[in-house]
DNA sequence: CAACCTATCGTTAGACG
DNA sequence: ACGTCTAACGATAGGTT
């Protein structure tokens, strides 16, 4: 309730942020906002946009739309004409990344459910 | 000078932008900003980050901090150690992929100049 | 510790150059 | 088409619940 007057104090300092338990805050509103922005700008431009980020901890986040790896797949196939759906799937389970779509599919899951709260 | 009294309306309508020339506009300007983000996203918060995108015209564009094809192939290949920047290089340059390279340099000194541009 | 609050900071739509 | 301007809008630091 009664909130102390004088402490909104803000103007980042575009420098790194030394203590941990902060960063880790910022992080997790950055990542928010940057993934709401990209998920805005999808729908505003009607563009196919990844973002992908692995904090100081190890921790990877990504977001993608219509989801990360078929923006990665076009990057790195630039020449190739968008290919379907299923024809990615079907590639990426031909080759030996089984175990790295789980690691897609779980993190799409995270994001996705974290953006249909916000969105709530 | 003397400028209109009511325009500065906005609300954005979460919707897709018709008119081509607005799109491109926002796109451009949104672009500005989450990169803009991102790169302080990274200083703050000491992380890697990649964007991709891809617009409606097919253009491409990018980000990376400190560059798209280290957090791409981190994403790629999670349960490698770090590769050094040259054990990259030479990955790249060893398999098929001599043009993808040109192309990635020349989207980085695009971004790199604008963001060097917006620093100033 | 994640969600909420809000004053303040940062971003951007529309107008103009 | 790109930079600048500025009011209005959106994001968020520091706080509380």
């Amino acid at each position: 309730m009664a909130r102390l007057p004088s402490k909104d104090r803000k103007k980042i300092q575009l420098e790194r942020i030394e203590n941990e338990k902060e960063r880790a805050v910022t992080l997790s509103k950055w990542c928010n906002g940057i993934f709401k922005k990209a998920n805005e700008l999808a729908t505003l431009c009607h563009i196919q946009i990844a973002i992908i980020l692995f904090s100081i901890t190890g921790k990877r986040l990504s977001f993608g739309s219509p989801n990360v790896q078929s923006v990665v797949n076009k990057f790195l196939n630039p020449n190739q004409l968008d290919q379907q759906p299923n024809d990615f799937i079907n590639m990426a389970v031909n080759s030996n990344h089984e175990s790295k779509l789980q690691d897609f599919n779980k993190e799409f899951d995270e994001v996705n459910e974290h953006l249909a709260n916000e969105k709530k």
